[in-house]
DNA sequence: ACCTGAACACCGTTCAAGT
DNA sequence: ACCTGAACACCGTTCAAGT
């Protein structure tokens, strides 16, 4: 009867981060974890439900990591956009997984705080939404066809990343 | 010696697309291909490399009936944004497809041609390829966002839709 | 020349049996 | 009270054997 603990919930979740940004989305099994850990795949049930709700923990894990490096960057258009936009590039699996439907919404919208409170300068409080809104969803479309290669016509993405800064900071002051 | 063909690398495709459909990408097994076309799993390797491959061609026969519908669509910003919009409504597993890497970049270029082309109306020669990338970066954002339920705090999405059309038309003029 | 059963290595998950 | 081996149902994939 002594139970002795040989893992935690925490020491998965960070072992799923570790697993995901070395080995990608495919390589997160539940085997792979378990053995991170020290520990036997049976032993994760324990303190998780199913690999659906880990991947959802650690989707939140990495999202509020994300919100993290969006809440230290400056509050301006280009720097919270550059921030988004590094944190994709470093970690492109966390990325698509914060993006995938598996995330929590919630714990993404804390993400989106920053951006909030920009548009509200830039728009007022009135249009501070559907604002936000436009900022964030190009944003993410930018980086999601980035990564995924879809930006194939030539032409420096830089630029377009630029242009579509100043066109869009213009656009809804 | 007769070598009867029991299937075809078409029926195959198509035994993808309407799996994909109907029971979401995690059904779309090599095993329920193999059913739907009327032939056990191995034989599909003769027309097929692997899954990968298989997820390929759906996804790209996927991105040109997306092609299609944009095509066919007013060439105004408003109608091809709510065209796009639509297919994704219509059919979400095919869009998360379409968008993720798997899908082959130069498939997926053909489908923003009639974006391009608007762009080239609206912002000039000059800048016709960083103004297309902005409309469709915000399009596949925004559609992104909406699938994976990001958009959280409240608010009417068909506001926040009609608003970015609005500013991105009069931003990239 | 295509199709198949059998086999392999690997999944996620459950559960009785250990401590 | 946690951990594990064994088992189950299911993957993707290969290949020898059928026709």
């Amino acid at each position: 009867m002594p139970a002795p603990e040989r893992t935690t919930l925490e020491a998965i979740v960070d072992a799923g981060v570790a697993i995901l940004e070395a080995e990608g989305i495919d390589g997160l099994t539940m085997n792979a974890v378990a053995a991170r850990v020290g520990v036997k795949a049976p032993s994760l049930y324990k303190r998780v439900r199913d690999r659906d709700a880990l991947l959802r923990l650690v989707a939140n894990a990495l999202a509020r990591s994300l919100t993290e490096r969006l809440a230290a960057a400056d509050p301006t258009l280009p720097a919270l956009a550059r921030a988004f936009r590094e944190f994709a590039h470093d970690k492109p699996a966390a990325f698509r997984l914060i993006m995938s439907p598996v995330a929590d919404p919630e714990v993404l919208a804390a993400a989106s705080e920053p951006v909030l409170r920009l548009a509200r300068d830039l728009a007022g409080d009135r249009d501070a939404l559907p604002a936000a809104r436009l900022l964030t969803a190009w944003v993410v479309g930018f980086v999601t066809m980035e990564l995924s290669g879809a930006f194939r016509l030539g032409g420096d993405l830089e630029d377009a990343f630029a242009y579509g800064l100043a066109r869009l900071e213009r656009a809804i002051a």
